[in-house]
DNA sequence: TTGAAAGCGCTACCAC
DNA sequence: GTGGTAGCGCTTTCAA
């Protein structure tokens, strides 16, 4: 391959001039700039990024790291980062974990070799996170995503307000005995967070919070769990709300295989806000959170920290709203 | 920050050893491992990669250029990417290009300087890609994944086929007027394989092919297409084979808010397979692709070009299949 | 307007 | 086992 020597070389001046036709093509005589350039072309010659970023001390990469793309709320939130990082001739070093912190630890630790400018991440827990333990403790900027922590700078909704409002949006409709669902593996930060936004809500109703219910993605659990509120469980809840709308899709795919209808035999909610949820039939009601601006929000923020401003170490909470869909009704009378 | 240098200094060893330290353990006495191990620690030293990079000469990086993740497609995509080149120690340089060549013909460019070791992409054409002339006349080891075009190394479905086992299945249940429509962003080259499959199986029923209709998501043009055939052609199609399911989930959320049923008053057929589509109601019949394994054949025919292999210019069609759901039915009796 | 040269962090060859 | 060192591709300072 051709390199910066060779171009020299054959254009008759020193790499400095070579360099500067690409850097600071002003600084370099009209006739020199022009052969330098027709010899690059000719040899395909592109200032290596690798020799750059080891002389500037700077590589032009954010590292993002998320759980995974098959959810469509980070799908969405990589396209605000990109916008973002697009603007600003940033790329983007793209990794997910699976929700498996020792991918985390992992990940953190390359990205951090490789020199990264900075890092938006989502991380499964932030209490018990190894991850970001050794993230805190070294220099290099990063933003959190979806999680909420004191002393850290992230971008969120605020999860347990949220979930609260949709806990009142079910009990606005009479429901008494709901029940809350979520994944095992789906964020246990994000769950944790929500789920106390329904027991308060729960409890400002003067009612009983039911215990948090989880449920594993592909195995059987979620059958288990159905099977125990239908045919077990004396007084069955009359409203389930889902820590996800992946997970309220999938029950509601599940209780439509049991004839049980929705919202007339029970009503389901979801959270997340997925275009997807809005398809099916009865619409589904949840809270909606803006993924792409906190994706851009998130990536406005690293940058800032990366030119140099002091890391604020403050929350930011991005607005939800409510959707409300057919999926959620007045409670069956009667009970099971 | 720590370097090799401060780390040698303070093990009172030379920077060899702390690279060996690091690269063949085993080349270093005990002793000395342990006290240089120690002082990284101490000193939080990681052996930068961009430092290996240039002097190795590779950057185990694969760059990933698609069009976009909002088509959860894609999205799956990745996640077989992902899997393989987790697999090989290799990782992701992302960036979408939402179908805008410009922005294609540059990202390839900046990959190619950042010297990535290799490059799994989607063109919006094969034919008219600037991006593709460019790459191809470069050294670098690519693969195409979605495009099919010859002289490429590619992995996709054969569309063509696809597409025509989908028609097959709307004349089989007695459609004659299938429309077919597509998305003017939604990759010029694949929607023009699937419509060549649908003109395949029109003509070999002895029908006359419909022109393509094309739609321009976001704007009101499926709106003007849907008024076109309720209200203004004489004979309607039966039935509309979409060219993705996206269009076709866009298509059945409008023909709703018209209050007209799927499939009593016309059939709606798509193409990919999405999940999301076997969720509403009734259910999407749909080919089925193998997202994640176009990823992981696609990263693996790369490795084995980094490897050395020839490239073998090829193209890889994998299976599709056909999803049946309850989208499609008998045509209208009686005609508009 | 240009060139020489130092040095970014690292590996690997060669010598001891 | 270990050290010295050249050199990967580049930018930038200093001098001319």
């Amino acid at each position: 391959m051709s390199n910066i020597k060779s171009v020299a070389k054959l254009a008759a001046c020193s790499i400095a001039t070579v360099s500067r036709c690409f850097n600071a093509p002003h600084l370099v005589r009209p006739a020199t700039l022009a052969r330098v350039m027709e010899i690059s072309r000719q040899q395909k010659f592109r200032p290596s990024i690798i020799g750059q970023q080891l002389r500037r001390n700077q590589t032009d990469l954010v590292g993002v790291m998320l759980p995974s793309l098959g959810n469509p709320v980070f799908a969405d939130c990589i396209g605000g980062i990109e916008q973002v990082l697009g603007q600003h001739n940033k790329r983007m070093l793209l990794t997910t974990t699976q929700y498996d912190s020792s991918k985390e630890e992992q990940f953190i630790e390359i990205l951090l070799r490789q020199k990264v400018d900075g890092l938006l991440l989502t991380v499964a827990d932030t209490k018990n996170s190894r991850a970001l333990a050794l993230l805190s403790t070294e220099n290099m900027p990063y933003v959190l995503m979806y999680n909420h922590a004191a002393g850290y700078e992230t971008v969120s909704v605020d999860d347990r307000k949220a979930a609260c409002d949709a806990v009142r949006h079910l009990l606005g409709f009479g429901h008494r005995r709901i029940a809350m669902l979520a994944g095992f593996l789906t964020a246990s930060d994000r769950s944790a967070h929500r789920y106390l936004g329904y027991r308060d809500a729960m409890l400002e109703a003067g009612l009983e919070p039911m215990p948090l219910s989880e449920v594993d993605f592909g195995t059987r659990t979620l059958e288990t769990q159905l099977q125990y509120w239908f045919h077990t469980m004396s007084r069955r809840p009359t409203a389930i709300f889902c820590s996800t709308d992946l997970l309220a899709l999938e029950v509601i795919k599940a209780l439509r295989q049991r004839s049980i209808h929705i919202p007339q035999d029970i009503s389901v909610m979801g959270f997340d806000g997925l275009e997807y949820g809005q398809l099916i039939e009865p619409a589904l009601t949840t809270i909606s959170q803006p993924n792409g601006e906190i994706g851009r929000q998130a990536a406005e923020r690293l940058l800032r920290q990366i030119g140099g401003e002091r890391n604020e170490r403050e929350s930011l909470f991005l607005n939800h709203a409510l959707l409300a869909g057919r999926s959620v009704g007045l409670p069956q009378t009667g009970g099971s």
